[in-house]
DNA sequence: AATAAAACTTGACCGCGGTCACTATTGTTG
DNA sequence: CAACAATAGTGACCGCGGTCAAGTTTTATT
């Protein structure tokens, strides 16, 4: 049912990533323009946006990708045996997730679909990043009077919350991952016997 | 120290900020233009930036006041007495943040302050919800192990949490407050004797 | 009242994301 | 192969946030 696609469309798309690609190894995501994206490209800039909807589609696809490598990696990892591995396991993550702002901010605006229909590339590693982080919960020295899939859960919010204070003038100074340890205690370690 | 400050400035302000407020009142955040601001304040496009360094820095007042107003309200309240009406007080708070995408974009965006010097006022409604969180968890049937400052700071992560998942396709028809109260029946909720 | 300096305002201009009516290319069918 | 859809690509154009050199008003100084 989906619409034919003749070659072209590949090798313009290709291109177009590819620059987008150069561009962004080069001088980082923030200073993308689409302009020089196509000029690179060799094509016009009416083609870009009938390969994507827009500009922040191309960088879900290009920080999406960036994400699955590092959670590719995460996958292999074997179940960390405390709060501290399990930070030391998210590290890189959160350094990508982390080095710019602007690469932040994508990701925040696309950790939810807009439609069901087009869950982009972000939205999808952040399901991804439960999945991974319930697996390690499942055996380990950690909660369980509730699901590892809640516990993921609040892995992630606890994440996103240390990333924002991160760029926050109030909280820097510490590190992102000191913060994140005094969270994921509480949150992760099995309480004292009585209240 | 600071510099003199003109009469006029004041009232070129305020007539920048209410041609805003009549905008947005009539509708909404997101459809809010600069020029059209200006326009109907009567001043040239240029003032505008001399008052506010950029677009988000309007914004970021309007929604911080508005944000402001709601906790004016929830330090009023009496400690809630469980994780329901915890809820139910931040009720309005969270419908709020959420009844636009844009604002809810808006406020992650201001959430973390840029420099120490320059503070936004959303960046300032994130600590005091913290502050009249931690009252309310002072006292009150909730986990004693861990300082009502940390568990506030989880509340904050947690509802962020469930109002990003809100926009998210695939967990949305679930309401957010569904959401939010399993996530904070495990954080807040002194856990069983033994692990 | 004249003058100078500082504070404030102005609007033409720019950068850049995004649109759309039109042209060009591809694949198919008789 | 020629005719013809369907699919792809083009670039002038638009909207809107943001800049800045020049002009105007206020305040301080003599």
């Amino acid at each position: 049912m989906g619409k034919p696609i003749q070659k072209r469309t590949l090798v313009t798309r290709g291109k177009l990533i590819a620059a987008a690609e150069e561009i962004i190894s080069a001088r980082g995501y923030e200073d993308m323009r689409v302009e020089e994206v196509v000029q690179k490209a060799g094509v016009a800039k009416g083609t870009f946006f009938a390969h994507f909807p827009d500009k922040d589609a191309l960088m879900d696809l290009m920080i999406g990708g960036r994400i699955d490598t590092e959670l590719d990696r995460m996958a292999q990892l074997p179940a960390p045996g405390g709060v501290d591995e399990l930070i030391r396991n998210m590290t890189p993550l959160l350094n990508f997730m982390t080095h710019e702002r602007y690469v932040f901010d994508v990701i925040l605006r696309h950790s939810g679909a807009a439609a069901r229909e087009d869950i982009g590339a972000i939205a999808r590693t952040f399901g991804r990043q439960i999945d991974v982080m319930a697996a390690w919960l499942a055996d380990g020295p950690f909660r369980k009077d509730v699901s590892p899939h809640l516990l993921a859960d609040g892995i992630q919010a606890f994440a996103v919350q240390a990333m924002a204070l991160h760029f926050c003038a109030l909280h820097n100074g510490e590190p992102m991952t000191e913060r994140l340890v005094v969270y994921l205690d509480a949150w992760l370690t099995p309480p004292p016997s009585a209240a």
